[in-house]
RNA sequence: GGGCCGUUAGCUCAGCUGGUAGAGCAUCGGACUUUUAAUCCGAGGGUCGCAGGUUCGAUCCCUGCACGGCUCACCA
């Protein structure tokens, strides 16, 4: 806990440190990648030793002998489940009777209830679901056969009328029904769903099918970027995109995934951070750029840490970090009111208000007043250094400004529930940043705590040449010194700035930590379709 | 890497003090033309994660391993 660092703290890479288990992320790749063992065929059981599986074999097999496609592609639905909902949910039965109108729906059946000439089947479309009634004497016997051996999972085309049940159901009065898709595997349990958390991230399709809170999460999540988007865009702001396999990555503290690229036999990495690029894009003349993209750190897995995940960085120049309190105050805020119509949300059982102005702290006066220190003490080194390690932080060879930062995450991170920037960081652990005009040992910068978590990371950007290839070179001397927190020298970013970068103020935001957030899940695999997991054994 | 928990039918789970395993759903056969986890009758389906050990006998006890979940640490 101690020695955590902020997600989105900046500066460099490392290279070529670390364990056995980490080095193996850095082979001697060239000429070309190696190939993939023969071991990663994915070990899917064998659908001939599954007999639920032979049997629909079976019976998919009894369907093209009696001239049925059973993966047709000339069905064309009228209507979604929810359109019909929507338009006829109010109508009583004489109503619906009265209507002269045929609706054709297709969908998943995701519950089969025969009773011998008739049976109900529930369709699972997009929009929600609906049932139908098939009845031999309205689709005919020839169709009802087929209609009959329908598992749980395949799809099916209906063409109905609308009906109510006695029991007060909308119901799709077939007088049509068409197999669309044959279902091989059978889905999960229908009551329980699938509960295993590990089937849920490596098979989603089947997470996604039966677990429409899940589907809600992700419509919600693409619902946000579109707003954080929209936001932007309304801004004056351009969304722009910056290479991903960058030859010098930096612009965060983390270690790189590396490849290859054969023709010009040279390392890659992939990204750890836009920022470089997007600076020189400021450089360029855009004075208001965004992007909404992918970053990629090689680093353990965790609740809130995926090896790849979605990172806004947006840039404003002729503004401070300041005026990004303001607007992420602002965008935080629309965002929530818009999705819930709301600022006030609830993150695992937390009431939280996104509603401005927040509370704005700096990093002293937070350690100050969660921590069991007094202002003599945070202000003297050894002093400070003496109570960090009874905290169990290491601070062997740390400066005072590092202590600092690794006393405000242990002591008071846990009690910034509610929306909180904190201000005024060293400049020992923002080598981006610009120096404070009224004390250089600090930088104009902060970072926005929700949840107890780190959202947000901004500053008004270091864009003095000269003090940056300074602060780049102390960064290249302590890596040969073996700090793994040192930066390289990225010269063509100095070049750059050399250019002239105006005043610009820059911020990132962890869209997947935003989205967890605001959709109240606990683990950031809840909120990426498809997190990283161990190859399958 | 440490700690805790878990791995039994396609899915969700029981399984007592050690005596070669059960339920519901799903599947297959039968009945049923307004069901809501439909119902009723019948049937099939298991290398109890893997490998050792103890024992006359292990799903059960012991050891190791694999995989997974949670958590702490590391990455940061």
């Amino acid at each position: 806990m101690g020695a955590r660092r902020p997600l989105f703290q900046r500066p460099a890479i490392v290279e070529g440190r670390g364990s056995d288990a980490r080095t193996r992320f850095f082979p001697p790749c060239r000429p070309c990648w190696p190939a993939f063992p023969d071991d990663r065929k994915a070990p899917m059981e064998d659908p001939k030793t599954n007999p639920l599986i032979q049997q629909r074999l079976d019976k998919l097999e009894a369907l093209r002998e009696a001239g049925i496609n059973p993966f047709p592609n000339d069905f064309r639905p009228t209507h979604t489940a929810a359109e019909i909902v929507a338009a006829h949910g109010d109508a009583g039965a004489d109503a619906l009777g009265a209507l002269d109108e045929t609706f054709a729906v297709a969908g998943r059946v995701m519950a089969f209830r025969s009773f011998g000439k008739a049976a109900f089947v529930k369709l699972q479309d997009r929009s929600g679901a609906i049932q139908a009634y098939v009845r031999r004497d309205a689709v005919g016997t020839g169709a009802y056969q087929w209609f009959k051996r329908t598992d749980v999972g395949d799809y099916l085309g209906v063409v109905g009328t609308l009906m109510r049940t006695r029991t007060g159901e909308l119901t799709v009065d077939a007088h049509e029904v068409r197999l669309l898709t044959k279902s091989l595997r059978p889905l999960p349990e229908k009551w329980h769903g699938l509960t295993d958390k590990e089937t849920r991230y490596r098979q989603r399709y089947v997470d996604l099918v039966m677990s429409p809170r899940v589907r809600e999460t992700f419509r919600t999540r693409a619902r946000i970027v579109q707003l954080v988007r929209g936001f932007f865009q309304d801004r004056d702001f351009v969304e722009l995109e910056t290479p991903m396999m960058q030859p010098i990555p930096g612009g965060a503290t983390a270690r790189p995934f590396v490849t290859h690229h054969n023709a010009l036999d040279m390392t890659l990495y992939l990204r750890v951070a836009p920022e470089l690029y997007l600076k020189r894009l400021v450089v360029g003349g855009f004075e208001r750029v965004f992007e909404i993209n992918r970053n990629f750190r090689n680093e353990g897995l965790s609740n809130q840490h995926n090896p790849e995940f979605t990172m806004l960085e947006f840039y404003q120049a002729y503004a401070t970090y300041e005026d990004l309190m303001g607007l992420t105050e602002e965008l935080l805020a629309h965002v929530s009111r818009e999705l819930t119509g709301s600022t006030r949300i609830t993150y695992q059982g937390d009431e939280i208000d996104l509603a401005p102005p927040w509370d704005r702290l700096t990093v002293r006066e937070a350690v100050l007043r969660h921590g069991e220190i007094d202002e003599a003490g945070v202000d003297d080194p050894a002093a400070l250094a003496a109570y960090a390690r009874g905290l169990g932080i290491e601070v062997e060879g740390l400066p005072h400004g590092k202590v600092l930062a690794e006393v405000l995450e242990t002591v008071a991170e846990p009690h910034l529930v509610q929306p909180t920037f904190i201000t005024r960081y060293p400049v020992e652990v923002s080598p981006l940043s610009r120096r404070s005009e009224d004390d250089p040992r600090f930088v104009d910068r902060f970072e926005l705590y929700i949840a107890r978590r780190e959202i947000a990371n901004a500053f008004s950007e270091l864009n003095d040449p000269v003090d940056q290839l300074e602060r780049f070179r102390q960064q290249a001397a302590a890596l040969a010194a073996g700090d793994d927190e040192a930066h390289r020298v990225d010269r063509d970013y100095i070049r750059a700035l050399e250019y002239g970068m105006p005043p610009t103020a820059g911020e990132g935001i962890g869209i997947d930590r935003l989205v967890m957030l605001l959709t109240d899940s606990p683990s950031i695999r809840d909120v990426i379709l498809f997190p990283h997991m161990r190859p399958e054994s």
